[in-house]
DNA sequence: CAGTCGATTCACT
DNA sequence: GTGAATCGACTGA
C-alpha cells in the first residue's frame, strides 16, 4: 500500500539547513508523537529559529553545557530543556553538526489524540489553547527531558517524528521578534507563524523578575 | 556555594 | 495588567 505524500517522514537532510531556512519550512507540517496511550498529531502553527553560539537568546550563547549538549550534535534530534520550574519546551536541532541551532516548536492545531491532550491540560478552554505556547505544547505531547536527544528522523514508529504534512507557502508565513527573549536577542525576526491562525500564542515582550522577598 | 533568573503559564484584579 | 509558582542551571565570588 501507497502512503500518502503527506505522511512521510522528513529526512535528515531537511534539518541539515541553515535554521533560518528550515524554521519557515516547518509550519504547516506534522508533528507526531507516539504515547504510551497512543499517538497525538498537530500541525505546527508556530515556531522560533535560535540561531547558534553567535544568537545572544539562544541556550548556545554561553557554549555547550549538559543542558543544552543536544544542540551541539547531529540535526533532527529533539532538544528538550526544563525552565521556570514547572514547563518544558521542545526543539528541533538544526544545521550541520556544531552549528547547535534549533527550532523552538511554540504552537500548534492538534488534530489526532485531542482527548489524550486534553487530559494533560486541564486548564484548557478550547481545543484550540491545547498547544498554544511552547510550554503547552510539549504539555499536551507528554515531551520531558527524557526525550532530549531523541532522533526525529527515525521514522512515525518513533516517541517524536516530523512529517511532510501541508506545508504553507510563503505568503501565509507571517515574521516577527521573538517572544520572551530579552537583551541583544529581542530584536532579530526570528519568530514565524501561519497568518490568522487561532493556535498561534499572542506575542509577549521579555519581562525582567521582579526581585523576590 | 549562595544568588539570580528563565525561549512560561495561570489565577486574580 | 500584575504577580505568583517553582527548581535547576548557570554565574561569579
Amino acid at each position: 500500500m501507497i502512503e500518502s505524500s503527506d505522511r512521510t517522514p522528513l529526512p535528515r537532510t531537511f534539518f541539515d539547513r541553515p535554521v533560518l531556512e528550515v524554521a519557515p519550512d516547518l509550519l504547516g507540517r506534522t508533528l507526531v508523537r507516539l504515547t504510551d496511550d497512543g499517538p497525538i498529531e498537530l500541525r505546527l502553527t508556530e515556531v522560533e529559529a535560535y540561531a547558534g553560539e553567535a544568537d545572544p537568546g539562544s541556550h548556545a550563547y554561553r557554549g555547550r553545557t549538559a543542558r543544552n549538549a543536544v544542540m551541539f550534535g547531529p540535526p533532527g534530534h529533539a532538544y528538550v530543556y526544563f525552565t521556570y520550574g514547572m514547563w518544558h519546551c521542545l526543539n528541533l536541532v538544526c544545521g550541520p553538526e556544531g552549528a547547535a541551532s534549533g527550532v523552538l516548536l511554540r504552537a500548534g492545531e492538534v488534530r489526532v489524540g485531542q482527548e489524550l491532550a486534553r487530559k494533560r491540560r486541564l486548564s484548557a478552554r478550547y481545543d484550540k489553547e491545547l498547544a498554544k505556547g511552547p510550554a503547552r505544547l510539549a504539555t499536551a505531547l507528554d515531551v520531558d527531558r527524557t526525550l532530549d536527544g531523541t532522533d526525529a528522523c527515525a521514522g512515525p514508529d518513533s516517541p517524536l517524528a516530523v512529517l511532510t504534512g501541508d506545508p504553507v507557502s510563503a505568503d501565509q508565513v507571517r515574521t516577527g521578534p521573538r517572544t520572551g527573549v530579552g537583551g541583544d536577542g529581542a530584536t532579530q525576526p526570528w519568530r514565524f507563524w501561519i497568518d490568522d491562525d487561532p493556535t498561534v500564542s499572542p506575542y509577549r515582550a521579555h519581562t525582567p523578575r521582579r526581585k523576590r522577598t
